[in-house]
DNA sequence: GTTTTGTTGCAATATTGTTGCTGATGCTAT
DNA sequence: ATAGCATCAGCAACAATATTGCAACAAAAC
């Protein structure tokens, strides 16, 4: 167990606080407003945790917020990504997702159903992340991506198999 | 410079007629269709390199079968991932990429326009694997993603400021 | 309060991926 | 070679996801 007090789940209260804190001093840093549904769609990212869709949290927000727009949703996702308050994740799949951690954490990825979940391991930390310059990147951070299959895909490739 | 020899582009095409022996041999191992579609499918992804689209492939091999459809397409990227004669890729965006390279590499991806490049780097690979079989997945191998911003994306974002 | 300027909501559109079905074709056994 | 047959390709329609342009609106600064 290396997360025991957020099993891929959503975020706590107190948690979100802060996080929402944080959105609101980069906004105001970058002359950008911080507008009721940005906040609403960021803890409703919070929450939800776990790597949600846009259309995930689209569902989310509009329980808050019922006259919501899906471009609002979409933009303000990319806007809180753009401050580095949510991530983009990286995932084998067709549909963007993002990541309310912002921390060091890294990924278990089902290369069939394309479902990941966090993986958090001091021995993948640390690393000594080599020269890029040369190719023109500014690195932030980075992900370890372990790639494989789920348990549920497992059974479902062994039920065809025997059939 | 670690990959002199192939600098993210195609592949040559000895490396090309072995890929497609393998995945001849693959098919047949499966009892599965081996046919032209999935061939030139195949071919004109290791052509492209570079972690293309379906809808890139569509277009390359639309050369050479102007009449192919574009589910064929989709469908035989989805085969020739489930048998590991190429492999989807990890990225930031909303539309699947596929990864030629099959050998242990890594990814430089920026997080803006969601572009990523192959990078090799010793101090990468080898890395221990921690046990992840609590979680239910069967590991086939990793990649390090290194996160940020490329170079162009950086450009644009200094010319905004400066605005 | 007024102004300024960035943001929202809407509608339309684009892009990407999928499904069901029929006819064609690769593969195997003869 | 050929026949049989299961798999696959092509088609058309559809579904899901994301984006754009613009008028109306509202947050922040004065």
């Amino acid at each position: 167990m290396h997360q025991p007090d957020r099993p891929d789940g959503g975020m706590d209260e107190a948690a979100r606080g802060s996080r929402l804190e944080l959105y609101e001093r980069l906004c105001r840093e970058r002359g950008m407003r911080c507008t009721v549904q940005r906040r609403v769609v960021l803890e409703a990212a919070l929450i939800l945790g776990n790597h949600p869709t846009a259309d995930q949290v689209l569902e989310a927000v509009r329980d808050r917020l019922p006259g919501i727009a899906r471009p609002t949703v979409y933009r303000a996702l990319e806007h809180l990504a753009d401050l580095g308050v949510i991530s983009k994740a990286c995932h084998p799949g067709h549909v963007a997702r993002y990541d309310t951690r912002t921390d060091l954490h890294h990924h278990l990825v089902c290369l069939h159903c394309n479902q990941f979940v966090d993986f958090t391991s001091p021995s993948l930390d640390g690393l000594e992340i080599p020269d890029t310059s040369g190719l023109g990147f500014e690195l932030s951070d980075y992900r370890v991506q372990l790639r494989g299959t789920c348990r549920s895909c497992r059974e479902k490739v062994r039920k065809e198999g025997s059939t």
